[in-house]
RNA sequence: GCUGGCGUAGCUCAACUGGCAGAGCACCUGUUUUGUAAACAGGCGGUUAGGGGUUCAAGUCCCCUCGCUAGCUCCA
């Protein structure tokens, strides 16, 4: 047994230490610097500033420090927890009296960088749990007091301290930190929010404070710079810029989709629509306002009532001198907005005697939807209460599942590849616990395993969400990230055993028996209206030929051009292509301008010298100015580019 | 739903400790006839989200409602 020393020390003796190391690797466990091991050279692993353990401890070493401010600034402050995160830490408080405003943070950034300037070291020391216990409950910690009762028996209890005198500073943690405060280089707070102790929303809520740092002044900057970049990108923004929807107070988190987001809906849809003759979808149209008896029957009302939009006719009013009010015990009678098609379509199965000669039935609809979302959860086109969705049931044999997900993942990414949308994060969703779920080991063994299957036939890497299934079934989920970091997701298919069984459900088997059919939901863009929102920040706006609302403007250099700009776009409207002309009296630079900004895909400068040539001057958003073409020569230019992307053809798209 | 923040012209934003509601862009009109990222001038545009209160006086301070927003929780 080598003796214990520092891996400061031990690096250095093997002249292996630089002033970019800031911890070292164990065994696969995160050490300081500067506590002492035993270990020899060979077994430590230097961890770097700028890898992803690396800044996880700058950022967790800047918490700590950022909690020292706070408590010396607001005395009465308890601390909670401050873990590093993706991009910054954050550090829980419960403050007594009000939250913190942003002049508080400006003065704990202040206090922080006294801390850091302090150079004091980061020292870690052992306690059993009873001196922590007494330490912590004398400086009346008590979210402390229950983190030490959470730690399991038999493993060392670490406090980590810095400052010295009056202005130490304490906390029970696990580690590591860097060897000492002066080596926190780059720090900022970013915001505040609350947030309930442990997750649980039965808890009181707490401060949070958010903040990031780094190795250098030069990263922390790059950091906010691509921040901003991407604030840019935001579909709320381009939403408003591009004139694509807009929300309005009369129709909360419903959007109103203004022509030019309109026409890109409807292209997006009609765009799967062609591939579901190609993979055997039939579609149906089904009704809106629907008796709650449906909803009854096929657990809704149970589960989701909170989430759903109940309406009222005349009949069910009775008038009051302070208004109408709906009439007692009618509640039940209202008919409800859906909030989901399956029900429906479990109508049109059960409608009459189905045959295993009819299965596997794909039914798809691209039904509007209602969902009444809790006030704080809304979110631009991420999140509305009134959307459609690609949806589709399938009807099929439990043989049949397999081989139905390795078609609808193959379908999706096709879909997938077509809005240029490379990175996919998929999640196979597996079973919840026991007692919040329904059906055999076996059969979810068995519904896994056929989920899984299909993935892996499909070459796809995946994770599993344990739990995280619905209690009926387990679900594959596909999710993308936003110009944010938020976490969407969109294409989804779940196997569903319940829905059948609720409604009936059965088909004609070879043998002449019923048999339940498997019900799978699935959809590839999931809500029309999220995937189009994260579409628009993949994207930048710049939508593809194929896509963009209008493809081409034609801009005159002058008013002298007018005639023929107007016969160029009569003629490229007559070849089936979408565009308009700005023949205003601005000038031609301020008219790019502003084609630029409305991002169409070609600028069509016309002149006199064009007028003479039957021509048009190119101006491709993407690939900047063509020169001069034949009116001819575009048109087939930009007729090739506006079939949508297919199988084979992946030349198309954004740029 | 919870904790913070925010809400001023179509858009982006000003308006000091309470003291005459403003600018740029957009829009309309006129002048200019323009060659690859913004011509010039004038004009129109406001229940300061809505309601209540304090005050001689409220965009500004207080209360309620609505909406938006960062998170948390939720998303059978």
């Amino acid at each position: 047994m080598p003796e214990r020393k520092t891996p400061r020390e031990i690096l250095a003796a093997a002249g292996a230490l630089d002033k970019d190391i800031i911890a070292v690797s164990l065994h696969g466990r995160t050490v300081d610097l500067h506590t002492p091991i035993a270990a020899t050279v060979s077994e430590l692993k230097p961890i770097r500033a700028t890898s992803p353990e690396g800044l996880a401890v700058i950022r967790h070493s800047t918490a700590h420090v950022m909690a020292d401010a706070v408590q010396r600034l607001f005395p009465g402050t308890k601390v909670t927890i401050g873990p590093a995160i993706d991009d910054g830490f954050y550090y829980d408080f419960d403050k007594p009296g009000s939250g913190f405003t942003d002049e508080d943070l400006r003065a704990i950034e202040q206090a922080m960088l006294a801390v850091v300037k302090a150079d004091s070291p980061f020292r870690r020391v052992t306690v059993t749990r009873d001196e922590a216990k007494r330490m912590f409950g004398a400086m009346g910690e008590t979210y402390k007091g229950e983190i030490i009762d959470a730690i399991p028996e038999g493993e060392e209890i670490s406090l980590y301290k810095h400052g010295a005198g009056p202005s130490e500073w304490v906390d029970v943690c696990e580690g590591p930190h860097v060897p000492s405060t002066g080596w926190l280089k780059a720090i900022k707070l970013t915001h505040v929010a609350g947030a309930y102790w442990r997750g649980d929303e039965r808890n009181p809520m707490l401060q949070r404070i958010y903040g990031t740092a780094f190795p250098t002044a030069e990263a922390l900057e790059e950091h906010l710079r691509l921040l901003e970049q991407a604030r840019q990108r935001d579909h709320r923004k381009l939403g408003k810029e591009l004139e694509l929807f807009l929300f309005d107070e009369v129709a909360p988190a419903m959007p109103f989709f203004l022509p030019r987001g309109a026409f890109i809906y409807q292209r997006m849809v009609d765009y799967v629509r062609g591939l579901y003759s190609r993979y055997g979808y039939d579609e149906v149209i089904t009704p809106q306002v629907f008796d709650p008896e449906l909803f009854r029957t096929s657990g809704h009302l149970g589960h989701y009532n909170d989430n759903m939009y109940r309406l009222w006719t005349e009949d069910l009013l009775e008038k009051h001198p302070d208004g109408a009010k709906l009439r007692p015990g009618l509640q039940a009678e209202a008919f409800a907005l859906k909030p989901m098609n399956c029900p429906s379509h479990c109508v049109i199965f059960g409608s009459k005697r189905r045959s295993y000669r009819e299965l596997p039935w794909r039914m798809a609809d691209f039904g509007r939807l209602h969902r009444y979302e809790r006030g704080g959860v809304v979110h631009g086109l991420a999140r509305v209460r009134s959307f459609a969705q690609d949806d589709a049931h399938i009807f099929c044999t439990r043989e049949q599942v397999a081989g139905e997900i390795t078609s609808f993942i193959a379908l999706l990414h096709e879909v997938y590849r077509a809005f240029q949308f490379e990175k996919i994060d998929i999640k196979l969703a597996t079973r919840p616990p026991a007692d919040k779920r329904l059906g055999s080991d076996a059969e979810w063994d068995q519904s896994e395993r056929a989920l899984s299957e299909g993935l892996d036939r499909a070459g796809l890497k995946y994770e599993i969400a344990p739990g995280e299934g619905a209690f009926y079934g387990p679900k594959i989920e596909f999710h993308v990230h936003d110009a944010l970091k938020r976490s969407w997701q969109l294409g989804t298919i779940q196997y569903d055993p319940n829905m059948p069984e609720r409604f009936n459900l059965s088909y004609v088997g070879e043998d002449g028996k019923d048999h339940r059919p498997i019900m799978l939901h699935r959809a590839i863009f999931g809500s029309i209206e999220r995937f189009f929102g994260v579409y628009i920040e993949h994207s930048g706006g710049n939508f593809p030929t194929w896509l963009a609302p209008k493809q081409a403007i034609v801009l005159t250099v002058s008013e002298k051009s007018d005639a023929y700009a107007r016969q160029v776009v009569d003629r490229l409207r007559g070849a089936g292509l979408r565009l308009e002309a700005d023949l205003s009296s601005d000038k031609l630079g301020a008219k790019i301008r502003n084609a630029r900004l409305l991002r169409y895909p070609y600028m069509l400068v016309v002149g006199p010298k064009e007028a003479e040539a039957d021509s048009v001057g190119v101006r491709s958003r993407d690939a900047g100015e063509l020169g001069a073409m034949k009116v001819d020569e575009l048109a087939a230019r930009l007729l090739s580019e506006s079939r949508p992307p297919a199988e084979g053809r992946a030349d198309q798209g954004v740029h």
